[in-house]
DNA sequence: GCCCTGATTTGACATCTCTCTAATCAGAGG
DNA sequence: CCTCTGATTAGAGAGATGTCAAATCAGGGC
């Protein structure tokens, strides 16, 4: 559980991916994305499970979607997001480090 | 590698810790503190190792303790602070969730 | 073509955040 | 007791952030 020490070049985009969670709406917003049947949700989903306005839903989406953690896609009416497990792997690494020197990492 | 859907409740807390640590400096700060010998690192040491006045250094280790992230304490002249694991180790539990079902929660 | 629903963009505003300077607190030592 | 160094607190200002209402974009169906 030891953290190295991370120069200043590579604090910058992780705290770019952490900014965007770190505000509970867009927690939540990722998690109900996560787990949603399918691996996808809708955004009308997401919307009503909140009690702020279309838009501001939509600002955080855009948030968590520059900072590569979800992608969207729009079939007809609808537009669906889901969860880019990579980038919430790197998440988790940054404070889970390698218990054990990885080898054939390939971290998926 | 599923979110749970966090309830609007439990979204909070984990938002106060990720947004401790959703800032570069502050970042760096952890991982300093967190690899440095002996587990913890004098504020004179980390003030050194950045660019901005000592009473900004100051407020992000406030930031970061009133988080429950890490932990000061003074000896002399000096304040030393070391990380506190568990936190930390929620913190990456957030993004690598439970590969086995928590109950006796040694982690690593 | 027109309208209707769903989603995003735009613009504005209140609040929070990061940084600094100045002032204060805490020990150590003369 | 005074002063010196290290650390924190207080206060202020520039900039970023979260939210909303209004406007706009995107498809579907009449």
């Amino acid at each position: 559980m030891d953290i190295e020490p991370l120069p200043e070049s590579e604090a910058a985009d992780p705290a770019v991916m952490l900014k965007a969670v770190a505000d509970p709406v867009r927690l939540r917003l990722l998690s109900m994305i996560g787990s949603h049947a399918g691996g996808e949700a809708c955004v009308c989903d997401l919307t009503d499970a909140f009690d702020l306005t279309a838009p501001t839903i939509s600002h955080h989406l855009k948030v968590l979607r520059t900072a590569g953690l979800i992608s969207g896609e729009r079939r007809g009416t609808w537009v669906y997001y889901r969860i880019i497990p990579e980038a919430v792997n790197r998440l988790g690494a940054l404070f889970t480090p390698p218990a054990e020197p990885v080898s054939g990492e390939r971290a998926s």
